[in-house]
DNA sequence: TTTAATGTAACAATTTTTGTTACATTAAAA
DNA sequence: TTTTAATGTAACAAAAATTGTTACATTAAA
């Protein structure tokens, strides 16, 4: 992950969390991120798909939190915007002459599925909620 | 992490485990990975800074391991080749007339390192020697 | 009917990553 | 002493990933 998305994405159910029951609108969001506002309505209707976030268009459109912000664990928020792993990529075509060369995905494989896998049971063990709370 | 630098230090690290007491050069090592020679040879440089390998100049020349693959832990390979956080970037210019803007990337900062360190942690379990016994 | 929002496609710009060429330097071997 | 075969590294090119932007159809409240 050499992005912002995880920034993004939690910035946004901040935002969200910090003021229940309002309807912010991605203009607004992507002022307090810095970001323009597609970028904020791209990353929303992902977390709307993942059932983080209810949307809703028309005039007082915007973004809600979808559940209360206990229940949300970050590793939600990170399965949303996943898309690589934490050791990275393998090499496309290691040469399958060689011993080493023409297993070593598998092992590879193995390895960055452990380490993935610890990652996210770690960020489950942190909610929305907490994280909001530092805010002071 | 969205690159194969891992995999490729990792990569060359077996190859050197498994023929120890052999120089092998930079050539040899990119046909079993499948990538440029020059590739290999930069990231020996920095394997060889982290005194992890050897390496020598001149006609013979080539890489050994430094020290035993059992004293050779995966987090010492990731810290070479880490060039981002697990969670990624942060936004880099927040609002800082938003309460949340404000302080968001302080929070972020504690968040991100709290997860890099239990990769870290999780990687420092494993050996070498353990990840190339795993080839049979 | 007007206004103000989302949803999303299409594309542009930027940054990161990977690949390549070139060549100075080193050291063994002929 | 010359040739050979390697590393070390700079400089640049190419490809891929990331981020930014414009445009506009759609939606729903006012």
């Amino acid at each position: 992950m050499n992005n912002t998305r995880f920034a993004t994405a939690l910035h946004i159910l901040t935002l969200l969390a910090a003021s229940e029951e309002e309807w912010l609108n991605s203009e607004w969001i992507a002022a307090s991120i810095n970001v323009n506002p597609v970028v904020v309505r791209r990353e929303l209707s992902l977390l709307g798909e993942a059932g983080l976030v209810n949307t809703r268009k028309g005039k007082t459109g915007g973004a809600t939190l979808a559940r209360n912000s206990a229940s949300i664990t970050l590793d939600a928020i990170y399965l949303v915007v996943k898309n690589s792993e934490v050791l990275g990529k393998r090499n496309v075509k290691p040469n399958p002459n060689c011993p080493i060369g023409k297993t070593i995905n598998q092992q590879l494989d193995n390895l960055f599925s452990t380490i993935d896998d610890s990652v996210i049971k770690e960020l489950k063990s942190k909610t929305l909620k907490n994280f909001v709370s530092e805010f002071h």
